[in-house]
DNA sequence: CGCCGAATTGATACTCATCAATCTTCGTGG
DNA sequence: CCACGAAGATTGATGAGTATCAATTCGGCG
């Protein structure tokens, strides 16, 4: 597998309080007396797409809270494939396991251009103590976590290939195009397979399957609009 | 899918304080001030296996700790399969959406007979806001089911039929034999091939297979004595 | 003893992995 | 500007692995 060096652009520290995602974000519940209390540095940074942003097994000082972007989470089988275990959409916090182990448990890589601000373990627990105002977002972000999990368990590892493929083209995130039909940007038809526990190889028939029946549309390379009650069918509802 | 009635046996207010799994339990940090927190009945409950704890869509009032005995978290496709997403096992907490949601989000049976305590959400609300030792143990709970939850998609619905049940031996628990030896009693052909994503025929087959290779050795009805380098091996290590 | 549900086994068809070849896209250097 | 090369996507051919449907066996219980 390719490993890109991390290519980070460090842009300084960040205004939480006005930050454009703050009301996503971690630190959504926090008032003014909170963030007095914040006396580490909080830094913003910009990484490529392909970018590592943590392995698995690094040590854990961080959190991450994806501002812009996509990233995959991916998990190591003892025979060296991979499994992408969860996708991250901005407002996501990374690495909450920083919270309560010391080391990361997936590898992070960015799938677009990523951007996203880094919050010291120290800062979370300075703030855990007195505040419980951070708590209720910290489990609101384990729980969401979970849930994609066993969304992840029961929709995208179940049944015949095609239905996880059509499954999984109605949970991906979309973009109002030009025209404001909605689009997504397909990943890599290897992080499609990664994603189904299916191979390369029967993802991209899978796709190109829906493509030739018309289910889907390629507007851009690899853009596509999808007609999203086929695709219901197809996933067997 | 038989659903069997809840037979729940009351049993009275537990003592937490000195309760027997009180060092795996969810007030495992709690001092003497904080159980003095707690104005609300704290019962336990026994039931038998295949009853229903609770139902996905359920309205959630309470916790539940798991004391003794074994259960599946099912969570139901939209065509009527069913997939297991978790077992729990003593020590564990069920229900945990509880806290930060007002359903619960699967569907929790009793695998054998079980003996659990039910804590409503009033009381971790309460000690939420007065103890941040409470908080601790919520995250490492949240933690582990995001843990267990990578691991299946990993481990148990990845790679082959045979591997999948390999890596499912190794991983469910084991109790001293009478010679002490650990044995395992399985679960039902349908519930394995539910946690692996296979039929229950396959689920069958493999195991079957896995008996006349001596790979596995039949002590009781359904219960075994496994060679664990022998599975590590089939498992793809 | 006879019934019932679960487990096992068999036969067959279908899906998907595998290996390999071709095609597309994009970037690079002549 | 085009040729060429590299990486990803697509397609084809084939075999292994599973699902499916059906029959049979096993174990427990009335």
């Amino acid at each position: 597998m390719k490993r890109s060096r991390i290519e980070a652009a460090w842009r300084g520290q960040p205004e939480c309080q006005g930050c454009s995602i703050r009301d996503l974000a971690l630190f959504a519940d926090l008032q003014q007396a909170d963030f007095n209390l914040i006396h580490l540095p909080i830094d913003e940074f910009e990484v490529e797409a392909g970018s590592v942003l943590y392995n698995g097994g690094d040590e854990a000082r961080a959190l991450l809270t994806l501002r812009s972007g996509l990233v995959k989470l991916v998990q190591y089988l003892s025979d060296g494939s991979q499994r992408i275990v969860r996708l991250q959409r901005p407002g996501d916090t990374l690495g909450l396991e920083a919270t309560v182990g010391d080391q990361y448990e997936h590898t992070a890589v960015a799938l677009r251009r990523v951007l996203l601000c880094r919050i010291p373990v120290e800062v979370i627990h300075r703030l855990s103590q007195e505040t419980p105002r951070l708590h209720r977002q910290l489990m609101m972000r384990w729980h969401n976590n979970v849930r994609q999990a066993d969304t992840w368990l029961t929709a995208l590892s179940t049944g015949s290939a095609k239905a996880r493929v059509a499954r999984f083209l109605l949970d991906i995130p979309k973009e109002a195009g030009a025209d404001g039909v909605p689009v997504c940007e397909l990943l890599s038809r290897e992080d499609i397979g990664a994603m189904l526990g299916v191979t390369t190889e029967t993802a991209s028939r899978m796709i190109a399957d829906l493509k030739r029946s018309g289910v889907i549309t390629e507007r851009k390379l690899n853009t596509f609009v999808c007609n999203e009650d086929a695709l219901r069918v197809l996933a067997g509802e």
